[in-house]
DNA sequence: TATTTTAGTAAACATTTGTTCACCTTGTCA
DNA sequence: TGACAAGGTGAACAAATGTTTACTAAAATA
């Protein structure tokens, strides 16, 4: 299956962020003849890691993703090459990469659910949520990043943060919500 | 700038894991000139979103970044189209693809660090650590996640879980490092 | 208003693309 | 041992690609 091959075009997409053509792995490979490539090309479909349609050639999702384990019990991960699973981090992430965007967190407000300063959370824009969302939205005007929630019966919504040092905040006038916090990303060093 | 066509290019990207040619753009905008599709690609290329090598088209970082906001102080995120940064996902989170994985974690040793049940790990593989990193590794043959440590003076090295109901780890007799934890992800809902 | 720039059409073209065919070598395995 | 699949070379080719040039209409600008 050539894993060495297909690491150097992994790379190459890295690099480019487009497949090589036929010819251009034609010397990535340090063969002399297309036809070598071709059918290279033709087991990777085969496995999965590229498609083509109407002869243009592409990644598939599995060509980008990162293997994924899971740990079966307390104590061994799933390391097996078939219970493999694989995942693509970007389209993991963000569903709607038209209506996202991502914001640095700062604050300890929301520390309790693991929202640290310096975390970048993906927010979708939106302006309804639902009770026990993480949202970004202004009450009475002012910017702020907190839980939403709902008094029972017919209340009012209001907004929560998770840790205790922090009271929660009732709109004076109006709480405007602009969008909901979809993922949380941080990275460590 | 045409910012439209540019999300029709995106979104086909999305799909296809590859950029549309000059004659499928024509489609896709509905122009009837492929030097009409020549004139926008060129902006595009300009603007820094696509770019060209030997007349071979490939997106750029920017082409698949989102908009990253960040709040100037307690109030007000900065929305500026002047203050804008982009960010690629993948290319944050992931630096060394080949050396990585993912993997599901499971129980709350962590939790203190925020690192919670379900959430994913980015892992890179290697065999050494400094103290302070979070650790994939086999102490007496048990997989385990936890931070590592080291004792004072030439000491020894141990894990600690980050939740004071679990108890350091000290190894009976070896205590193998797999790979250190890069970053974490949480998908909200 | 007059003028320049921008966004589009239409046709022509050299280059490069992916594909196919015939052939060769090598290692696998029955 | 013999057969066969797998991996490679080399040449040939139709189709599609990106580019160029000339021309037009609309919009921006002075």
């Amino acid at each position: 299956m050539r894993e060495d091959l297909l690491n150097i075009v992994k790379s190459f997409f890295r690099k480019n962020k487009r497949l090589p053509s036929y010819s251009e792995m034609l010397s990535l490979f340090g063969f002399s003849s297309k036809n070598s490539v071709f059918k290279i090309v033709r087991n990777w479909i085969k496995a999965g890691f590229l498609k083509k349609e109407n002869s243009k050639l592409a990644p598939t999702t599995k060509f980008f993703s990162l293997p994924l384990l899971g740990f079966v019990r307390a104590g061994f991960p799933i390391l097996a090459e078939e219970n493999k699973n694989y995942l693509s981090l970007d389209e993991y992430l963000i569903e709607n990469p038209e209506a996202s965007f991502l914001l640095k967190v700062n604050g300890d407000s929301l520390a309790g659910i693991g929202i640290f300063e310096g975390d970048i959370v993906i927010i979708e824009r939106k302006t309804n949520a639902s009770p026990g969302d993480v949202v970004l939205a202004q009450i009475d005007k002012e910017w702020t990043l907190k839980i939403l929630r709902k008094e029972r019966g017919f209340g009012r919504t209001f907004l929560v943060a998770a840790n205790p040092r922090y009271p929660p905040l009732y709109p004076r006038f109006e709480l405007q919500i602009y969008g909901v916090v979809k993922a949380v990303i941080r990275k460590f060093n």
